[in-house]
DNA sequence: CCACTACATTACCATGTAGCGATATAGTGA
DNA sequence: TCACTATATCGCTACATGGTAATGTAGTGG
């Protein structure tokens, strides 16, 4: 960060930040972390309709979090970004602090 | 990550994607990243109205990224949660990466 | 060529929210 | 009390986007 990006880097960044605000993304995501899936694999997998998941994959391929592979008939996606671990392991991170906090209030509180 | 988690988690950790994925929340944080301001700072440094700029430290606020103190009639806002510095390299490392790829299909095309 | 399958795209609606003007609240000094 | 300032909130509009049904596209086998 450094004190001072400018707003097309901004931008840049919020956009990203937008892909992975979505928790059915983050459930695909999560999926495909396991390994390669075919979309159809993955409509199993996340209880997404076919269109949706189509819809959302497209978003995660052109910003770059996916790729895809084709083969006859089948698409399949993998994980192309790995630092998405790191980012939902510091949002984790962050949640496991409020639960402390938490805790710690309950316990001062009896 | 490591595999699966939980809906509930999933739906946490988009929710606080989502607060990061606005432009002019990030250009907040990234002038508290210099230390405490008061509101009509703010307003100084990212040029939002004051209303909108209200709106986005409660966000901020609520969502635990920032804290507040107040004196007299000055509201101090500053960073409360240091992993947003974290958060953000991550994102600019993702950019800095896309950049180069970009740049060395321009020197293979020419 | 036809039927079938896997996936992508389109069109549409419903919801959420950023931005903004107006107004409310609350602290300060006279 | 009154005027002033700093901040918060309200009401509203405009726009973006998630979900979904319908349709399109392309590969496969008969």
């Amino acid at each position: 960060m450094a004190g001072h990006l400018s707003n097309e880097v901004l931008d840049l960044i919020a956009e990203r930040f937008r892909i992975l605000s979505e928790p059915a993304r983050l459930k695909i995501l999560n999926v495909l972390l396991d390994g390669e899936r075919t979309v159809s694999e993955l409509v199993d997998a996340t209880e997404l309709n076919q269109a949706n998941l189509s819809k959302h994959l497209g978003l995660l391929r052109s910003s770059g979090f996916v790729e895809r592979r084709k083969d006859g008939l089948f698409s399949y996606y993998r994980v192309a970004d790995p630092s998405v671990t790191d980012l939902c392991s510091i949002m984790c991170g962050q949640l496991e602090a409020k639960v402390e906090e938490r805790m710690a209030l309950l316990e001062a509180g009896i």
